[in-house]
DNA sequence: ATGAAAGCGCTAACAG
DNA sequence: CTGTTAGCGCTTTCAT
């Protein structure tokens, strides 16, 4: 063993078997190649079958990098959400992947805690990637930079979010008018004294739901300063609903009747912090939730929630943001209508 | 508006500020500019601000493609799992995309379902897109595709499966030990009949568990022919859990005191369909998973299984994938205690 | 310490 | 139909 050979097993480049090497073992030339590839109805069959030969034989696998720099896009897609471990955005990037997959596109998520830095630094990442669209929920106050982004020629699609920007294409139920169902439902059943876990930040969602619920209090004829009491979570997820749960119950303790969680991930946490207080769901205090991801209806009391169709919702997404990027046109806004799931967490 | 216009919302290709643009504004060649970026000891303090301010003032973004075409890498990894929407695989991704991203990485994410075909073409669309490295969780029968990836320069590490190739690295959890824990645990709980829900394929992880069941009943001297009844799900999910149930049911009854689910997404699927079948657990019969997703611990009935560390194997794959990729050294080879944690699922 | 120049592998005119 | 050729934007010797 020489001392460049190093060990067998480490990762090291390997003669790359470029055009050149395929042009030459069909006796053809670089040209011939590339079109017998990217444009097949040039070349004639004969031809293209050599060089089709040529390619598996060689195990010809095009440089990806260079058809980007040559042709000034990519394949490549990104998508920038909260957190991919929460299944709302687990299930949907699964659904986004696929389908950006199937339509030879590659997709990288980041996560961002809805920390603004993150998130600029995410976007800054992707399009240093040369990426040709982003599916993005913002935890950006407005959507100037975005506009940015877009007018970088980088498109831009909100999942979960409204866009109030005609640049902005956007797929999202609305928020708004599902937690009026969840809060009307609530009312309905008696509940009076409210706790709501909020999210951090200003994302648009949680605004929207925010002010939905403080909307349909007034209508209820229900003074918030009098019967709502609001915490803000650390983060829209498990231990931020169990902590804001705490403060909660120290700042109100069972003068609460209902708590509302910004979210499914966030409302479990809040379930759970419950029980650990020794609180009953639904008897002393009922429970909901925002997004229906699939194990709220396993819990120990299965959470009244809004579904969001995330399978539904990552797809759109996906497909309009390739389907803008590729045909130039403007990207599309969807708004999707909420289903209210009434499930014992709220049972009276 | 001309013609050529179009829409100011569409997404169009923007004119881009290249290194030529910024080596203007800044008075400097484009080496310069490049030795500023990359190699900023090789610059002197004055030349680099200049370079500096021009870059910020222009909005420069350094294009990826040509930095590769010219270097012969890329900062792109690739992840082949199973279902990005089963929480094990979603906490690992989000784990995975943190280091990578950490370290300048894009990770493009895709989920194969298990079927040999879909993995194939997703280690080929990798490999065409570039990729440096690949985290995978395989479904191929044995590494030997895996190490002809390798062989093309790529590095591949195994996620939640053991290597038995030096060429190809892992970080996993001993499931055969785990599989050992848990069954050991039901036999000293006093249970006899056992049901098996496996996944589908021949996944490396899948057989180490059943091996390890299996072993363990002879070992406690419960023939199998006569204390274990099997059924393989169709997908390791929720619905596979559920549908395997209704025919384990079908098969034996309320014979069964056990069911061993492969894992914990899968056994949850078989507590919903124990329990619309009208049997309790862990009364009538105990249930185990396997992996302590976080939901494990709040369902109705929270969930006896093995923990494995999700952020940790997320983080240690691609952290020694990029290492290897970067040193060219070989991959290393991980393996993790496994953790019992005993929930009620199988208390007596 | 800085700049000039040669490509990396590929595509897209264009010429034949 | 097929081949020749000129770069895409960047890094990296090699001179200066």
């Amino acid at each position: 063993m020489t001392a460049t050979e190093g060990h067998i097993d480490a990762v090291r480049p390997a003669p790359r078997v470029g055009m050149q090497a395929v042009a030459q073992k069909a006796g053809v030339s670089v040209a011939t190649v590339s079109n017998a590839i990217n444009r097949p109805e040039l070349v004639s069959q004969a031809l293209r079958r050599r060089v089709e030969t040529a390619i598996s034989e060689l195990g010809y696998i095009p440089n990806a990098a260079a058809r980007s720099l040559r042709t000034g896009r990519t394949e490549s897609l990104g998508a920038v959400v909260f957190d991919l471990a929460n299944p709302f955005f687990a299930v949907s990037a699964r659904h986004m992947s696929n389908v950006a997959n199937d339509r030879g596109y590659a997709l990288t998520v980041m996560s961002t805690d809805q920390v603004i830095t993150r998130e600029e630094a995410s976007l800054d990442f992707l399009i240093r990637h040369g990426v040709r669209g982003i599916v993005v929920t913002t935890a950006l106050p407005d959507l100037s930079q975005l506009v940015a982004v877009h007018d970088r020629g980088v498109g831009v699609m909100l999942l979960a979010q409204e866009s109030d920007n005609p640049a902005i294409g956007s797929v999202h139920v609305d928020d708004f008018a599902g937690m009026r169902l969840l809060v009307e439902h609530l009312i309905r059943s008696g509940r009076r004294q409210f706790g709501f876990v909020d999210g951090p930040g200003r994302a648009h969602q949680h605004v929207a739901r925010r002010a939905a619920l403080l909307r349909v209090l007034e209508e209820a004829g229900l003074d918030p300063a009098a019967h709502l009491t609001e915490v803000v979570a650390s983060a829209p997820d498990l231990d931020g609903g169990r902590a804001a749960t705490v403060e909660l119950l120290a700042r109100r303790g069972a003068s609460l009747d209902a708590i509302v969680g910004i979210n499914d991930y966030t409302a479990i946490g809040v379930m759970l912090s419950l029980q650990s207080a020794g609180l009953s769901v639904p008897d002393d205090i009922a429970v909901t939730g925002f997004d229906d991801i699939d194990i709220a209806k396993m819990l120990a009391v299965p959470l009244t929630t809004i579904r969001q169709p995330m399978a539904e919702l990552g797809s759109i997404a996906v497909g309009q943001l390739i389907d803008a990027c590729e045909s130039g046109s403007p990207m599309s806004q969807r708004v999707l209508v909420p289903e209210l799931v009434i499930r014992r967490s709220t049972s009276t």
